[in-house]
DNA sequence: TATGCGTGGGC
DNA sequence: TGCCCAAGCAT
């Protein structure tokens, strides 16, 4: 094992994102907030657009503590899964000015599950934690060709794997070799230090875990919206889906002027919303101006329609 | 244990 | 175009 990790750290530090601003940095706070935002998320996407605005607006925990869900959503508004955004307000306004740093502590904490307790603690307190993401996922399961594995089971594989004495270190070389080596496809095997152990590479086959399909039902809505007064009629959301965010709300029946379709894919259902305008007056919703939704969170479809509307020359007065 | 929860990029 | 995939968590 002493020699696989060796291996597993010549090329991690060669090749390793060592860039990563989360990984040059000692505050638990900032760590904390790159994994949230990396939750289901490629690295790419929150480099270039979440994490250093977000850091800009709340620069500490305290300061993310004191704001306002609104400002919290707007800061995420289009990362998706915006729960997490929730979570992370509620944590901040738990645990400000600091975390805690035991594993048991951040684990009781709202949208912190056993990953992300892990590599606080690896990644900011240095303790002997493995983290069991994606990328590590994909490599275990290829090492032991597991095509259906247990929970428990990965744990006890990737202790088993990591190296106590350099816990930072390891998970973020395992991650990087999930995530630059051991890929999707077209796994390079040749510059894989767990090659001479790994059954996947033995077997040439790398179809683990096998993936299930699932089915995206397609839904149909109407979407009316309504203008009035030079003003834009808009819901802020309840229910856990796309909580907390503004948006048109959906119609039993169309009515007004058909504007055109907007299409829009979430992970377990397909969208097609027919827009129509309406103007006029029996208004329940609050109103606002263009200027002021550009200050709202919005979802991406919402901006959508935002946007055919804009094309369709209906917000060109307003 | 299985499902709901967003979005953008790659192929 | 359609499908897969990405630093998972809550229920």
């Amino acid at each position: 094992m002493k020699a696989i990790h060796q291996k597993l750290y010549s090329w991690y530090s060669r090749h390793g994102r060592h860039d990563l601003p989360w990984r040059n940095s000692n505050d638990p706070y900032h760590i904390y907030l790159s994994e949230v935002m990396l939750q289901q998320t490629q690295v790419q996407t929150v480099l270039e657009r979440y994490y250093f605005p977000f850091l800009e607006k709340f620069p500490t925990l305290q300061a993310l503590a004191e704001a306002s869900l609104d400002e919290v959503l707007k800061m995420w508004e289009g990362l998706g899964y915006y729960t997490r955004a929730g979570n992370l307000h509620k944590t901040a306004q738990l645990t400000a000015p600091s975390l805690p740093d035991s594993y048991e502590a951040l684990l009781a904490l709202p949208g912190i599950g056993k990953n992300t307790a892990s590599a606080i603690c690896a990644f900011a307190y240095r303790q002997k934690r493995a983290v069991m993401e994606a990328n590590v996922r994909r490599v275990l399961c290829r090492i032991y060709a597991l095509d259906e594995p247990k929970e428990t089971e990965l744990i006890e594989k990737a202790h088993a794997l990591l190296d106590e004495a350099h816990p930072f270190d390891y998970n973020q070389a395992m991650m990087d070799l999930g995530a630059m080596v051991c890929t999707p496809r077209d796994p390079a095997c040749d510059v894989c230090a767990f090659a001479p152990i790994c059954r996947a590479c033995a077997l040439e086959c790398y179809d683990f875990p096998v993936k299930k399909r699932r089915s995206v039902p397609l839904r149909k809505e109407i979407v009316v919206v309504q203008i009035c007064e030079e003003k834009i009629a808009l819901k802020q959301r309840s229910g856990r889906f796309l909580h907390g965010l503004w948006g048109f709300a959906a119609s039993q029946e169309a009515r007004g002027e058909y504007v055109g379709r907007v299409r829009h894919q979430y992970t377990h259902f397909k969208l097609e919303n027919e827009v129509y305008v309406a103007f006029g007056n029996e208004v329940s919703s609050q109103m606002f101006t263009l200027d002021e939704i550009r200050t709202l969170a919005l979802s991406t479809v919402d901006r959508k329609i935002l946007q055919l509307l804009e094309r369709a020359g209906f917000t060109s007065r307003l």
